[in-house]
DNA sequence: ATGCCGGTTGGACCATGGTCCAGGGTCAAG
DNA sequence: CTTGACCCTGGACCATGGTCCAACCGGCAT
């Protein structure tokens, strides 16, 4: 009972069939059985599978961390520390890309506010910037 | 005077022979002068547009970006405004995926101080969310 | 003249996460 | 019986920013 075609379990899960069949390539879905004529078949199973990765996905995880998590909550030896490990990980990885990506921002936002727009590009704080940055460089930004 | 063949401008700007001729083939870098044996011969400012890129790629702005930038220095007829608008919409980039990344640095922060550790996979905080949240979906995180 | 470093080309390949296509088979409705 | 919607496979293709490769040529030192 349940069985879905892979169109009908792609529409559950708000995903394309190639995405599904994409998923089975990479190892994240299980290889389903298949109706006489080739047909994959799935059921709540899969889709819950497919609903955890699109999950994972939303908080940042990869197809790759997403399939780690999804060996270890199929463990029964595993511990939640594994998970916590992976979800520390990924935090810091967050944080040093919000910093980079905050750094960023800050520095644009300076030169855009000493520019005045009304003159020529040669005049343009952004461009000087970019043009003499260099002579002092090697440093992070 | 100052002619450099492709391996010094490389080193010269810290990025490999390759680069140059990828920005070459990207229309980023004009096409050279050659020796004799068709030994691509650059110049101080050659140098100059690759540190220039460089530096733009450091603030996050793409290749693309990038030649519009150098297209907009070239221009002399361009106001420095064109350059401030590539600059607003940048930030307002950065902002966006700021926002995205630190609400899920909150959330994954939320659910690993859930998270007890020493406890079996089964009772994990963070794999009951991803399980279980889709049944309440289509919002964005 | 021999070795070696560095230059040339076109094209393949990397990761990431899919998307699309051709050329065929299947199935239910009209 | 035909039409249309669906399914199958293997493989190409997308963006991004390069990197690496083979197979060849140039130029300098020993």
């Amino acid at each position: 009972m349940g069985n879905f075609k892979i169109g009908e379990l792609a529409a559950a899960a708000g995903v394309g069939r190639d995405t599904i069949r994409y998923y089975e390539r990479m190892g994240l879905l299980r290889e389903p059985a298949r109706t006489a004529a080739g047909y994959r078949l799935y059921d709540a199973t899969d889709l819950e599978r497919v609903n955890f990765i699109r999950s994972a996905q939303e908080l940042g995880f990869t197809l790759d961390q997403a399939r780690q998590l999804l060996a270890l909550r199929a463990s029964d030896t595993a511990h939640a520390q594994a998970v916590l490990d992976i979800t520390l990980a990924k935090i810091t990885d967050a944080e040093v890309r919000l910093k980079r990506l905050s750094d960023i921002r800050d520095m644009l936002r300076l030169l855009a506010d000493e520019c005045p727009g009304e003159v020529p590009v040669s005049d343009c704080p952004i461009l000087t910037f970019l043009t003499e940055r260099r002579r002092s460089d090697h440093r992070k930004i």
